[in-house]
RNA sequence: GGCGCCGUGGCCGAGAGGCUGAGGCACGGGUCUGCAAAACCCGAUACACCGGUUCGAUUCCGGUCGGCGCCUCCA
C-alpha cells in the first residue's frame, strides 16, 4: 500500500500515516453549525474531507468519515429569538439546506452525520466523566472545565496559558472560575431548548459536541480530526482537552485543518459580510467548477476568492469535459473510425495502445505520489492535465483502438474521480430535436456552400444555449459553457 | 504584543540544493477549418529584498520588507 504522509498541525510536521485500525481509516471532520446558510468557505472542508475519503478507498482502506451537525448553539437561539421561532426549527431549517446543498456538489455523503441533540446522553455522559476525573466544575448551573487541570493546553494552538489570558475575559452571567476555562453545560434559560441532565435543564456548550460524537462513532485514538485552521483555537484546542481530559490518554492521532478561504486577502466570514454562499454559487456554477477551484490549490494554502478564479476553474472543467467527449465519441465511433487518418492505420501502421496506456500509468504514479505527499491535490490534478493532452494527441493522430480508448477513458476517470470531478467526465449532451435539426440545416447550407446561412444557423443555434463543431466527418452539437 | 503561515512568470498554482521551473488560465504565432470552436505545436519575462552556509540556493539558515490567519463567534 502506498505510503501516505500527513501533516500533523500538534507536532507541526509531516509523518507517515498509519491508520489505527490497520485498513480502515477514522476521520472526524467538524461540519457546520446550522443557523444560516453555508458558504464557500464551509465548503472548503466539505470537499477536503469527501476527497480524502475517495483517496483512502482508493488505496484500499476503508473509510468511515463522520462529520458533525451542530444543531444546538448559541448562534441558533439568537437567531431564533430574533426570528421569534423555536431553535429546533431554525436548527432543521439549516441543516436540511446544508444537506441539499452538500449534496448538489455531487461528492456523496460522509459515512456518518451525527446530530448533537440526537447525542445528550453521551454528551452528559462525557461531562460527568469530567467532573469525576476532576477537570470539571458545576457553577451554578453551569459546568465549566478547569483548563488549570489539563497540562497540555495550548499545545494545538501553541499558546501559553499566561499569555492567553492577558486578554481573556469573564463575561458577565458566566460563573467560571478562570476567564480561560470554558462552558461544558449550560444551565437553560427561559424559553432556551433544555435537556434534563444532572446539573439541572440545561444545554451543552460549545465543543463538547465533538468530543462526544466523535468519540462515540470511532472510539479514542482516531485517525484524522479536520477542520478549518480558525478551529484551532478554541475549539479544537478545547476538545483535545476534554476528550483526553476524559480519556486519560491520546484523542486524536492526527490534526488536519485547512487554509481559509479570502476574498481580497480577507477571511470570509459572516461577520465582514463578504461571504459567498454555498446555494447561490450553485446557481452560477457548475458544482465540479466549484469542486475544481477548490482541488487546485493545496488543502492547507489560504485561498483567494474571485469571480475570475472560478471562471478559470471552469475553462479547466472544460477542458475535461472536452477530452471526455472526444474520448466518448471516439469510443462510440469504433475506434479510428472517424475523423482520422484512416490511411495511417491502412497502412498498417501499429495501435499506439501500449504507448498512451504506458503513459497513463506513468502520470497515475505521479499522480498517487502527489496525493501520498499530504494530499496534494493541486499537484495530481496537474497530472491530470498532462495525460490529458497526451490522451488528446493519441485521440488526434486516431491511433488507438476502441478498446484502448476505452481502457485509457477509465484509467483518467478513476483519476478524475478521486479528485472528486466525476461530473466532468459524465458527458451526457442532451441536445433539443430542433437543436439537432438546425445543425443539420447547417450542414446542408454549408455543402451547399451558402455560408451566410450556415453562420445565420450557427448563431440561432448559440442562441439556444448550445454550440456546434464542425470535424471531418460532420459536426457535433454541444452545450455553451 | 504572543503564536503560526506565506511571498514563484500577466494571473492562478505545484516544486525541489545542481537535471529542460509541473499544470491551468490569459496573451502572441502556427497546424486544422469556408469561418469558427475544439484539439495539437511554438513563444517571452519568475523564484520579494539583504546577508550566510555550500563547489553550487529560488529551494537550507539569519535578518529586512510585505501579506494572511489565530489569540473573541467563525470552516
Amino acid at each position: 500500500m502506498t505510503s501516505v504522509r500527513l501533516y500533523d498541525s500538534l507536532t507541526q510536521e509531516k509523518r507517515t500515516f498509519e491508520p489505527r485500525d490497520g485498513d480502515h481509516v477514522t476521520m472526524y471532520f467538524c461540519g457546520p453549525t446550522v443557523y444560516n446558510y453555508i458558504h464557500l468557505g464551509n465548503a472548503r472542508p466539505f470537499v477536503i474531507s469527501m476527497v480524502a475519503k475517495r483517496y483512502f478507498e482508493s488505496l484500499g482502506y476503508k473509510v468511515t468519515l463522520v462529520e458533525n451537525i451542530t444543531d444546538v448553539d448559541d448562534r441558533i437561539i439568537q437567531k431564533a429569538i430574533a426570528e421569534g421561532r423555536t431553535s429546533a426549527d431554525v436548527a432543521r431549517e439549516f441543516a436540511d439546506a446544508y444537506i441539499e446543498d452538500t449534496d448538489r456538489l455531487g461528492l456523496g455523503r460522509p459515512d456518518i452525520e451525527p446530530y448533537a441533540t440526537e447525542h445528550m446522553p453521551e454528551i452528559i455522559d462525557l461531562v460527568e466523566r469530567l467532573v469525576a476525573a476532576g477537570h470539571a466544575y458545576q457553577a451554578g448551573t453551569d459546568v465549566y472545565f478547569d483548563v488549570d487541570t489539563f497540562e497540555g493546553y495550548g499545545s494545538l494552538s501553541k499558546q501559553q496559558t499566561a499569555e492567553m489570558r492577558h486578554g481573556a475575559r469573564i463575561t458577565p452571567g458566566e460563573a467560571k472560575a478562570d476567564a480561560l476555562d470554558f462552558a461544558l453545560w449550560k444551565g437553560a434559560k427561559p424559553g432556551e431548548p433544555s435537556w434534563e441532565s444532572p446539573w439541572g435543564p440545561g444545554r451543552p456548550g460549545w465543543h463538547i459536541e465533538c468530543s462526544a460524537m466523535s468519540l462515540k462513532y470511532l472510539g479514542p485514538g482516531f485517525d484524522i480530526h479536520g477542520g478549518g485552521r480558525d478551529l484551532i483555537f478554541p475549539h479544537h484546542e478545547n476538545e483535545i482537552a476534554q476528550a483526553e481530559g476524559a480519556l486519560g490518554g491520546e484523542f486524536v492521532r492526527f490534526w488536519v485543518h485547512n487554509g481559509m478561504l479570502n476574498t481580497k486577502d480577507e477571511k470570509m466570514s459572516k461577520s465582514i459580510g463578504n461571504i459567498f454562499m454555498l446555494r447561490e454559487a450553485l446557481k452560477e456554477y457548475r458544482p465540479e467548477v466549484l469542486i475544481a477551484f477548490f482541488v487546485g490549490s493545496h488543502y492547507r494554502s489560504p485561498m483567494d476568492f474571485s469571480r475570475e478564479l472560478l471562471a478559470e476553474a471552469g475553462q479547466q472543467v472544460g477542458r475535461l469535459r472536452n477530452l471526455f467527449r472526444t474520448l466518448d465519441d471516439y469510443i462510440s465511433g469504433g475506434g479510428d473510425a472517424d475523423a482520422v487518418p484512416s490511411d495511417a492505420r491502412a497502412a498498417g501502421a501499429p495501435s499506439s495502445d501500449a504507448e498512451v496506456l504506458a503513459a497513463a500509468e506513468a502520470r497515475r504514479v505521479i499522480f498517487d505520489e502527489a496525493l501520498a505527499d499530504d494530499l496534494n491535490t493541486a499537484a495530481a490534478l496537474g497530472e491530470v492535465f498532462a495525460l490529458s493532452r497526451e490522451a488528446n494527441t493519441a485521440l488526434a493522430a486516431g491511433t488507438l483502438t476502441a478498446i484502448g480508448a476505452s481502457a485509457l477513458r477509465k484509467r483518467i476517470g478513476a483519476m478524475v474521480h478521486i479528485l472528486g470531478l466525476d461530473a466532468a467526465a459524465e458527458v451526457d449532451d442532451e441536445v433539443p430535436a430542433d437543436v439537432h435539426e438546425m445543425a443539420t440545416q447547417r450542414q446542408v447550407a454549408r455543402a451547399a456552400r451558402d455560408f451566410a446561412e450556415a453562420d445565420r444557423l450557427r448563431d440561432a443555434i448559440l442562441a439556444r444555449g448550445f454550440e456546434v463543431r464542425d470535424s471531418a466527418d460532420g459536426f457535433k452539437v454541444v452545450p455553451g459553457e
